[in-house]
DNA sequence: GAGTGGTCTAGACCACATC
DNA sequence: ATGTGGTCTAGACCACTCA
């Protein structure tokens, strides 16, 4: 991105001004101009500074907030979103904890190894480049409900490889934002039935071969790079999801 | 401000304008003042009509494009929806005809019967008032992919219950569109995970007890109003959803 | 009370679809 | 050429938050 003195938006080709407002407010965002959780400057301001009325700066932004990248607060400021924070996977399941806590996260094993070709092109790296592998299983009320495999490009998270097994947060986004910020802004996640191989079940404590749901999730950074691949299993007969369509 | 005269009730109770206006197109919209698939007055005519600016009518207008109750179309119009047309519930599942082609469906009972207090509340009904149960299977290249369990309440599909069961077509919504004037608006599906009995299994052409996803359905019209329960079942290693979040 | 986003106005012009 | 929705302006005032 370069950098100007003057914004300049007149010259869009068949874009509608709003939108190219939109996507310079994306770009600097993304760049870090203003931080995650930190305000953007004021409609009135915007308006000011890239020569635009009030309702076009407002409609740019609405963009934003629908894209979730942005979060408007009446009376306050719009702030960058601070990310997605973790337990929504559990939204595929029944599990409940006594007191509906967040799940614990327990990792098994983290080891460094190369991307193969598939998921490099995910991943936006090359074939072969670093990676790390962190099998972890995750907890509620102390049971074992989820057991996960993590492939993270070492290039964006080279903070994590020498971090011990028995550090590793809970939660994997709000980690991941503090240590080596970068933020989640929006993951994808693929659901299919399968049946446990003994390892997997071992660490569900459910007999090998039981009925499970797995969950491949892509998640992405602010700027829409894919920044992770998760493969999660949970038990089948504890599945349950809802879905609107319209 | 405590007490004294409240500021906003000359127009409205604390409601702004644009979400008064949709709420008012949207009832007009539910009592048929404008059939599915016909266009609603141009925005310089409801703004004339209803005394207020442009830019007040578009955002009611853009408040029931967001609730799918109205399609928006550049140049032409803004038009009720015409609805969902049915083989939506194949997203859920891997199979896939030859050609892509959509599921044929074959009415195994239609028969009578009277609601209990959970599906009447469900469906805005009294408790023992009639409806129509309909057991049908759903094909894919003349295979048997889903088992489905209709329950329509009577009241507004009296026009059903005469219907030979070889006359149903494959596709229900337009046809309760077509010959009750019920246009499905919006569905919620409830996933979750089971086993088959014997005589499902049978009608699917699997063994019995074979893991199999479960989804309950509720559709609703125009106005809100739950029209529709159905269960269906389909073979679980054909399960598939894509879910996205932010 | 100062600053923020939310609502609303009364215009103007543009892009698209249809005749 | 006409009518439709889409974009944009330059204001005004309201509702909310916080010092």
């Amino acid at each position: 991105m370069l950098e100007t003195g003057l914004p300049n938006l007149a010259n869009g080709a068949g874009v509608s001004r709003y939108a190219q407002l939109a996507q310079d407010l994306r770009q600097r965002i993304v760049a870090g101009e203003w931080a995650a959780g930190a305000a953007i400057p004021a409609e009135t301001d915007l308006a000011e500074r890239f020569g635009v009325a009030l309702g076009t700066v407002r409609q740019a932004v609405a963009m934003l907030a629908a894209e979730g990248i942005v979060q408007r607060v009446h009376g306050k400021g719009t702030f960058v979103t601070q990310g997605l924070n973790g337990p929504s996977l559990l939204r595929f399941f029944r599990f409940r904890g006594p007191t509906n806590e967040p799940p614990t996260a327990r990792v098994h094993r983290c080891q460094t190894v190369r991307l193969r070709a598939a998921e490099a092109l995910a991943l936006g790296q090359q074939t072969g480049d670093a990676a790390l592998r962190v099998k972890r299983v995750r907890l509620l009320a102390g049971r074992p409900v989820l057991a996960e495999d993590l492939l993270l490009p070492l290039a964006r998270f080279e903070a994590l490889r020498a971090l011990p097994t028995g550090e590793w947060e809970d939660l994997l986004y709000p980690m991941l934002a503090r240590l080596c910020g970068v933020t989640v802004a929006r993951a994808n996640d693929e659901l299919s039935f399968g049946h446990l191989d003994a390892a997997t079940a071992a660490l569900l404590d459910l007999p090998e071969g039981a009925p499970a749901i797995r969950v491949d999730r892509q998640a992405f950074d602010l700027g829409g790079q894919c920044i992770e691949l998760r493969t999660t299993w949970g038990d089948a007969t504890a599945f349950h999801y809802s879905a609107e369509m319209r």
